[in-house]
DNA sequence: CTAAGACCTGACACTGACGTCAGATGCAAG
DNA sequence: CTTGCATCTGACGTCAGTGTCAGGTCTTAG
């Protein structure tokens, strides 16, 4: 399949598949005039690489955890099974964040609702 | 107190207090030499500040919703009450996204692991 | 064959929350 | 008074993922 297959498929932006090649997080055949070419797979690896990016990972950091992803059984992928652990800290981190700041709203959200709930007491 | 003493308390940068007032975010008074001075409750507005930013508000956004923070009764922060809600949702959704990630990371973790387990028997 | 549309590379633009630097002024302590 | 640190304004730098444009090539339907 060619690019703008994928990009569709994938629910991604031509460019940013380009992008993803250059960073180094997705591959592809050229054919004889240079078009990239892309396996049924990659739709799948492009989601992942999309549902990491929305993680907060940066590309750098993606490239660093895929070896457990393309070769998990490869004794090399400890730094890459390391940045793994770390990367799923953060997240939990991250979310925790989140949480209080939802925590937060909820709470002006209540007392705006008990404003104007005398406001407009009808 | 004076910026940096705020900066020290909130545990941002002076950098980020002159942002935040060129922002509208925050406000300052200022001594006859033109510098600015705070009282005790703008380092909680600050936290609070933080806390929005780090759930993924822009400054635009916090602008638009602090009506609800500084003025809870008056009727006219109705737009400023929908943004509220609707920062929630976002907010929500970005934590099923977080989730999500967490889940694929927690999978390659073990599978990786399984891996790891079968190279080094003992 | 030809026109339209997909694709190529390369490059510049953008956004947003800061970092950082420069040059000037304020202020508290010795 | 002076030394040194805090503060001021203004401006430019950064980073990262992506949009977008330009100018050219490829492919495919009619």
């Amino acid at each position: 399949m060619r690019i703008g297959e994928l990009a569709s498929q994938a629910g991604v932006s031509v460019r940013s598949l380009r992008y993803y090649e250059e960073q180094g997080l997705l591959t592809s055949t050229r054919s004889p005039s240079g078009q990239r070419h892309y396996t049924d797979d990659e739709v799948e690896r492009v989601r992942l690489i999309q549902c990491l990016y929305a993680a907060g990972l940066s590309s750098r950091t993606i490239v660093e955890v895929l070896p457990c992803v393309d070769s998990p059984s490869e004794r090399n992928s400890d730094e890459a099974f390391e940045r793994l652990l770390q990367e799923r800290e953060r997240i939990s981190r991250h979310i925790d964040e989140l949480l209080q700041a939802r925590d937060a709203l909820d709470r002006l959200i209540d007392v705006n609702r008990a404003h104007r709930a005398q406001l407009t007491p009808r």
